[in-house]
Formats: C-alpha cells, structure tokens, sequence
DNA sequence: GCGCATCCATACGGGTGAGTATGGATGCGC
DNA sequence: GCGCATCCATACTCACCCGTATGGATGCGC
C-alpha cells in the first residue's frame, strides 16, 4: 500500500497533501490520485475536472497525458492489478509447512485495510465493461491460488476446488456487507473471533 | 417472481410483452419495468427516457406518476424488499425437522434465477445511498434467520451467529463472482456438486 | 539566453439526460 | 354530451461532463 509518495522524475514532492504544490504532474500522479478516488467514492465518481481539481490543475493538463477517460481507467486499473499480485501470495508461499499457510493467509488477509476498500469499490462497478476482465483474472487466479493450498493441506482435488470457490466467495461477500454495506459494524474482538471460525469451519483440520 | 401480469385498475391487459400495447399506464407498470431493467442492466441503466421508449410513451407519462427518477427508484426498490420478504423464506420455517431445513434452503435458493438477477444487479449499485439501507435490512434480516436455523439445527449461540455470518457471505460473494463476473461459467452437474460441498462443509452433522 | 519540447490554462463545442411548462387526448360521472 | 379529472405528447431549459483547439508558461539542452 505505497499508492502515494514516489515521483518518478527529476522534480522531488514533500507530501502530497497540500494544496499549493506547484509541480508539474506525470501520467502515474494521475493514476494514483485516481485509485485513491476510487477508494474513496467509486469508480462511477471518476471525472477528470474533478479529479483536475483535487490535483490543483485542469483538465489541459489530464488531456495531455490521457487519450481519454477511459484510458486513465485502464491504466489505473492494470496498476492495481500488477501491484496486487505478489502482494501477499508471495510470502505465503514461503511458509514451509503447508497446513500452516491456509490460517496464516486468512489472518493476513483480514488485516489489511487500503487494499479492500480499492476491491470492495471494484466489486461495486463489475457492470463497467474495463473492470470485469481484471476483476475475472484476479479472482481466477487468487481461487487457483486457494485450490492448490487445499490440496497440499490434504484435500482431495475435487474438494478442494470447491472448498476454494466457497472460500473465495466468503471472502468476497464479507467485503461486501461489511465494507460497503456498513452492517452492525463489527467490533475488533468480534471480527478475530469471525476470523477464527472461519478458520476452524473452512481449513480442514 | 410475478412481476409482471396483473394491473391494479380498470383496464385489463393481454401481455405485456406487445409493443402497439395502447393502454394507459398506472404506477405499477412503471416500477415493475423499472425492476426489469434493473434487472437486466443495473441501477446505472435506470433513466426515464429509456424507459419511456420500452413502454411506448413518454417522459410526459412519467412525470406525472412520479416526482423524479429517485422516486421510482425507491418505488422500485420498496416493491422488491416487500415481495422478497416472505418468498423463501416463509416455506423453509415450515420444514418440521429443523436439521432439514438448512439442507433444503441451500437447494432451494441455489435454483432460483429471477430473483438472484435483481439481487446482483443491487449488489453492483451498493454505492447508490438509496440502495444502502434497502440491502443493509435484507442482509440483517436473512443473516438472523440464518442464525436461528443454526441454533436449531444444535449450533452453541456465538458459533452460529459466526456460521450464519459465513453462509450469506459466501451467498452474496458466489452471487458476484459468477452472476454478473461471468467466470468459468460452471456448468450444472458441477454446480450441484459445489453446492452439495458448501452442504457438507458449513452445515453440523 | 535562445529555442524547443514539455506541461498546463482558457475557452469552446457537443452530447446526454433530468426536470418543467403547457396543451391535447381520453374516459368517467351525472 | 358536458365538464372535469386523468393521462400523455411536445417542446423546451439547464446542468454536467467529455473531448478539442489553441495559446501561454516553464525548464532543459547547448
């Protein structure tokens, strides 16, 4: 979750929380400042003046680094495809033991913040033509990820692909109703204890 | 699932599948439309002139049923909760045994097809502050009766508030990712077999 | 310090879709 | 069959937002 800070060029940036940061901007500010919108407020909320505005330009500057809307779009969303990648998959894959890697995953994965809220508002514009073909390659390959750790925890292979499917949909929906839908908002406490059932009822013993 | 059929005044109606259909139309009509196009497209698609052009008339029309486009929307979304409410759910608490019921809820609900588009459809406008609350109720009132049909069926009280919550996720998340993500398409018999695997899975013995 | 490439501001065209105004058509009460 | 309420058509206005055109500012090469 290193969305902000890092400029790719010759001009350095103090914080990019500041108005009067009289910099010029590059083709990744845009994609930034636009995963971050679309964390904050969806995709549907993704207008260039809008964005021009936050960033302290106008949309002369957007259209000199962006074909269109569209573009900005597609770029930002390989970003965050790329990025999510080796994210977490990649330690746990260097957990020696395998019947330990399932739990440690689930623990992992219920910690972070910044990155569901991006998956969580991706879930919510799966009717945009650009979102749904990377949202079919990360859960394809995130499911395939789950089934090969099902079955070096001893699960045969049939059942282990369900036992993925069902695990990455609980997944999904628990974004969902708690991201989103703001239900009963539960508590810390209340959410491990979730975790640890989910652990104990989904990973065989 | 009967949206359609059925008109509430004086004037009878043959099908609704006609276009030269030259009745006039009632409230009704337009929210049952509405729910159909939701169904088809999504919340984003829901504008009056569409609708206007799929029922043969105009914006003069709606205008006068409704006040705005917010208000069919409501309209709509009301007419979908209240008819949701007792559909499966009135059947299932009729099973005697209360250790068959979940059983016969899951393939119950894992048949139905018309509903599930709606519900989808609603699931990709979470971002909508009309739909919030709407999905918000629906999601506490199912994950309560989940929640008591795993008490019933010998779940200690925090476990099967824990189970319940798992199981309408994991509903909502398979809803996502292969309803409106058209993932590798699973095909019927394989269907069956995952469900019968989330049977056997997250249901006590 | 001149000149060119880079980056941005300003101003405009154009499409879309919500909401309004107003008059016309239709059917029912009586 | 007159009159009134119901329902709809036509013709607008207005706001929003994408994309374009073009000129101005800034910084680097040399």
């Amino acid at each position: 979750m290193d969305y902000k800070a890092r400029r790719s060029g010759y001009h350095t940036v103090m914080d990019s929380s500041q108005k009067p940061e009289r910099t010029r901007l590059t083709a990744e500010d845009w994609e930034v400042a636009a995963m971050q919108l679309i964390a904050d407020q969806g995709v549907g909320a993704l207008a260039v003046e809008a964005l021009a505005r936050q960033l302290g330009v106008t949309k002369g500057s957007f259209y000199w680094h962006f074909r269109t809307r569209e573009a900005l779009l597609q770029a930002t969303l390989e970003r965050w495809e790329q990025y999510g990648e080796n994210e977490v998959l990649g330690q746990i894959e260097q957990i020696a033991d395998p019947r330990q890697r399932l739990p440690e995953l689930f623990r992992r994965v219920a910690h972070e913040i910044q990155p569901h809220r991006v998956y969580a508002a991706l879930l919510k514009a799966l009717d945009h033509p650009l979102v749904v073909p990377v949202m079919a390659r990360v859960s394809q390959r995130r499911t395939e990820f789950l089934h090969t750790a099902y079955r070096e925890a001893g699960l045969p292979p049939r059942e282990a692909l369900n036992r993925a499917r069902l695990t990455y949909a609980a997944y999904v929906g628990f974004l969902q109703l708690n991201f989103t839908l703001g239900l009963p908002r539960i508590n810390h406490e209340e959410f491990d204890a979730y975790v640890e059932h989910m652990i104990a009822t989904l990973i065989p013993a």
